[in-house]
DNA sequence: CTGAAAGCGCTTACAG
DNA sequence: CTGAAAGCGCTTACAG
């Protein structure tokens, strides 16, 4: 039957005659300097009333909000394990995430339209005096682009899947180089001389696909006899289809192709379909990423698992030192997650060795 | 090359040499009562520095945040449309959302396994001082049995696919007697006069799936020469592969199902494929949702269409207009949204009219 | 046209 | 052991 909505502390110090001040600092804990009698009253009259403390008053005070900023689309299952893993991080620091993504998810291209567009969310996210900043790839170029201005604000950033020559910002990251090497082992392995890759759109805001396409391309023609070529696709990244017929029909005649992502392998797999050609008996696709389609599909695809999770935790265990530490930051920090291959059907030993 | 991190107003009002109060009236807006010079200095001054209100501030005064708890964890595609929805909405109209939810989304069920952990995580986001919250059934039965005590604090609640006897808040679901007419009608049109009906687990939390179930009974049963019988999973709902094997092969003999959900679909598929059932030859499967690997299925699935993202904005919509009213509602609404139909390979018509 | 003052809800030295 | 006062960053009647 209380009349008025939320309780503030002065109703709480009136109901239990003390001053203000006083059942503050026994609200916070601060309970040995006062007379246990006291303690009860204002403990008693809080809990009657149902007062709960205004966070928002210890950020002004203290400027800092236990909030995180996170600029992650539930993208694909890779993306939404990211995000599980950092919610429940943060969940267990008592920070609790803001998460911005406007647009349709059926556009995500969208995400990296406009860097302008980019900063001002950024911005609003600073606005709300977020303690941190969690961001995926397309944010983190707006990021760079307006580091200068946003450097002051003093906000550790944390940037997942992006690295750049003059890195702004602590990364975390998959360890390409390792998994390329594994997966060319398992190609070559099974007798594989003709090898075909099948890129993304290698955009500014993919240089995980740019260096896990030119990490494969090492790793394979490391070994002297192999005939390799990679394929990309086109700006829009609309023409996957496409670019994995042509990759098929290509004079190479490749007979196992890796794909950057599980995306692409479901082009490729697309196209074999179409030209009648059998997985793994005629071609042998490899994919990245272990989504969560990868397993069902037929047959069932060989891929690299990597650690969305870990991924997420480790990032949001990464803002939350770097907010505890305080200080600005000039050396970047970057973190390499292992990913595991999983061997699954797509795979084949090469019929011929041409 | 600023010392101080962040830049507050009165730094603003010393540079343009005025007070602070009238900094904040011009850098609100309220430009005309002030000489044009004046002006120009604080704004150049905001500029220089890089000042940005502090939202928090705001937040105190007014008690408003321009934030909404969101407590819907992205569970399957149906979900993540429903929250981009949410998110582009909110946005639009300059609030943010902040999302809770932890755990392994492997084990999804860890959301309803203690309401008294559902109520902690609905107490911090209104420790927040969100001015709205948005949930999944999960939580809204967390929401429910704590009502008496969330009441007070007036937070305008709005819950999707939760209905109970007694609405403590709005309410925003898919139109379940339509749909369920539009998939009786297909499958009675088809010739099926044996039917079955695999639900979910139906648990206090869905709710949706026992009105869905029940409403399917209804319009099938509706036809009198009609046999029909309905399954649902384990409290667990780990054994949807036995129970789609056990209905499959019982003396019903059923020529369609329908599932109450896709991923329930999917068992049905699984299990007619170890039982050399043909889809849709020897039975006709249609789910529910149109998850997004519906379409991939092969046969690629009959099912209905929701609109998550229209439920998304929808449910934010109503959000938004509350905390607008800021009356304490005692008649809480019910927004029905429609869903469609979406014939595709894994139905057709019955062979035998036994 | 502009400033001084009180206030939002709470915390924390500083007195007594 | 407890209270009065100043302060966090900003806003807004109220004076002048």
């Amino acid at each position: 039957m209380a009349s008025s909505s939320v309780p503030r502390l002065k109703d709480v110090a009136e109901k239990a005659k003390v001053s203000v001040g006083a059942a503050s600092r026994i609200l916070r804990g601060d309970q040995d300097r006062f007379a246990q009698d006291t303690c009860d009253r204002v403990l008693e009259a809080a809990r009657e009333l149902g007062w709960r403390r205004n966070l928002l008053v210890n950020g002004i005070q203290t400027g800092r909000t236990q909030t995180v900023g996170v600029l992650i689309p539930p993208y694909d299952s890779f993306w939404v394990s990211i995000l599980s893993g950092i919610h429940t991080r943060l969940s267990s620091a008592d920070y609790l995430p803001i998460t911005v993504w406007s647009g349709d998810l059926k556009h995500m291209p969208h995400f990296e339209a406009d860097n302008q567009e980019g900063f001002r969310t950024i911005t609003r996210l600073l606005d709300r005096r977020v303690d941190g900043i969690i961001m995926w790839p397309p944010f983190s170029l707006a990021y760079h682009d307006h580091f200068p201005e946003l450097r002051e604000r003093r906000v550790p950033v944390v940037v997942i899947d992006h690295r750049t020559e003059n890195p702004v910002a602590d990364t975390v990251v998959t360890n390409e180089a390792k998994a390329a090497k594994a997966i060319a082992k398992h190609i070559l392995d099974l007798g594989h001389r003709r090898v075909a890759c099948i890129s993304s759109r290698e955009t500014l805001a993919q240089s995980w696909a740019l260096e896990r396409r030119t990490s494969f391309e090492e790793a394979v023609t490391a070994c002297g006899d192999v005939e390799m070529k990679s394929w990309r696709l086109n700006e829009t990244g609309s023409n996957g289809a496409e670019v994995a017929y042509e990759l098929l029909t290509d004079s190479l005649k490749p007979s196992a192709v890796f794909a950057v992502t599980d995306h692409e392998a479901a082009f490729v797999y697309e196209a074999a379909h179409k030209l009648g050609l059998k997985i793994p008996e005629d071609i042998s696709v490899i994919g990245f990423a272990d989504l969560d389609f990868a397993a069902q599909m037929s047959p069932p695809l060989t891929t690299v698992r990597q650690r969305p999770y870990e991924i997420g935790v480790e990032t949001a265990s990464l803002v939350l030192s770097r907010i505890e530490t305080g200080e600005a930051v000039s050396d970047f920090s970057t973190s390499k997650i292992d990913a595991d291959l999983v061997v699954r059907e797509s795979t084949g030993p090469a019929k011929d060795r041409a």
